[in-house]
DNA sequence: GTCCCGATTCTA
DNA sequence: AGAATCGGGACT
């Protein structure tokens, strides 16, 4: 088990996503296998939150590589993504769902559910106890145990009305 | 200050 | 298909 350190997310965010399939996402006493991301890209990426530049919900987007970037939406969801690129570049990647593997009777209790724990965006995040008051601009702990994820597929990105030309989701 | 809407989820 | 629910960001 070899945690990811900065030099693994500080490359191409398309590169970072599709490499983070398989790896663990480890927050507090539960982790999990990622399984479905995003990429969202700097300024051109109308669908990215930094794409009309810096404001106090995305700025962490523009800092170091290998940071959370939790936010708050739809009035009751967080969703949760892990900074990519040099310093200075808005980018980053949308972790959509993950195969619980530790401490699946937290998240069963947190969810309120025993199945469906962390399979979207939203419930991940309820499921691993993450907000943007007690995650946002932590650094990720993500680790590789030599996990070879099956072939990897790609579509366009979910939920978006903007850049739904671009297949960023990827998935295996 | 006001207004619209969202990188979602659950229920019907 | 529609509701829930509220903060961010654009701008009348």
């Amino acid at each position: 088990m070899q945690r990811l350190n900065k030099s693994f997310f500080e490359r191409p965010t398309l590169e970072v996503s599709k490499d983070l399939l398989g790896k663990i996402l480890k927050v507090g006493k539960c982790s999990g296998r990622i399984n479905e991301v995003e990429a969202y890209i700097g300024q051109n990426d109308p669908a990215c939150h930094a794409a009309r530049g810096k404001t106090e919900r995305n700025k962490i987007m523009f800092g170091p590589a290998g940071h959370l970037y939790v936010y708050f939406t739809y009035g009751m969801y967080h969703c949760a993504n892990i900074v990519t690129e040099a310093d200075g570049f808005p980018a980053a990647v949308l972790i959509r769902s993950i195969e619980p593997l530790e401490g699946k009777e937290l998240m069963k209790k947190r969810r309120g559910k025993k199945d469906n724990l962390c399979d979207g965006p939203g419930k991940l995040c309820i499921a691993l106890g993450m907000t943007k008051e007690s995650h946002n601009g932590l650094k990720a702990e993500v680790f590789d145990d030599n996990f070879a994820p099956g072939k990897i597929k790609s579509s366009p990105r979910i939920g978006i009305k903007v850049g739904i030309d671009k297949k960023w989701r990827f998935f295996y």
